[in-house]
DNA sequence: AACTATTTATAAGA
DNA sequence: TTCTTATAAATAGTT
């Protein structure tokens, strides 16, 4: 298709939003495991979608664990994610 | 220059390491932000180098404050980013 | 740090 | 939602 520049500015079509949200989500998970990998970072991302949906990565190293929970509301999810050694707590909690 | 394909694992050379570093760093965390705005989702994302130096983002409506402490190991940060009403805390901690 | 040849990401369309 | 493809954006190697 003919591809346009976009303003980087809140998508207010619904659909358009949610299919913008789903490529450049795994493009921005794809990019962090790569700078992850490519040099020697840590990295711990989490993504939470308008509908309160969550994802997440962390470089896995020092990863020990990693839950969520989707509790009453949707956009008060918690997501616990603990890395080796307490050497790394990434906590997101409603 | 001739760019090429690179594979994706771990660069040996210190030098270039640092300076791809540097460079996907910078894109992944201008991916992270326009995600946010584009599709109205709420993004955390925490780096460190490979050096132990911290580089964070968090989309801001929630956020009350945000700081981070290097401790004594390089490798063993503490990064605090607390979220409006409790609602998301973003913890690294040594 | 700046340049640019290429690769990669992605907006629109199917 | 998945595929295609034209085009924009990122970036590897160079300077």
């Amino acid at each position: 298709g003919k591809r346009e520049r976009i303003a980087i500015r809140r998508i207010e079509n619904l659909a358009a939003r949610q299919v913008t949200f789903s490529k450049r989500r795994r493009g921005l998970f794809k990019k962090a495991e790569e700078l992850s990998i490519l040099c020697d970072a840590e990295v711990g991302l989490a993504v939470f979608s308008a509908t309160g949906k969550l994802f997440q990565f962390a470089s896995s190293r020092y990863i020990i664990s990693m839950h969520s929970y989707q509790l009453i509301s949707p956009r008060s999810p918690t997501f616990v994610c603990t890395f080796n050694l307490t050497r790394f707590l990434f906590y997101l909690v409603s």
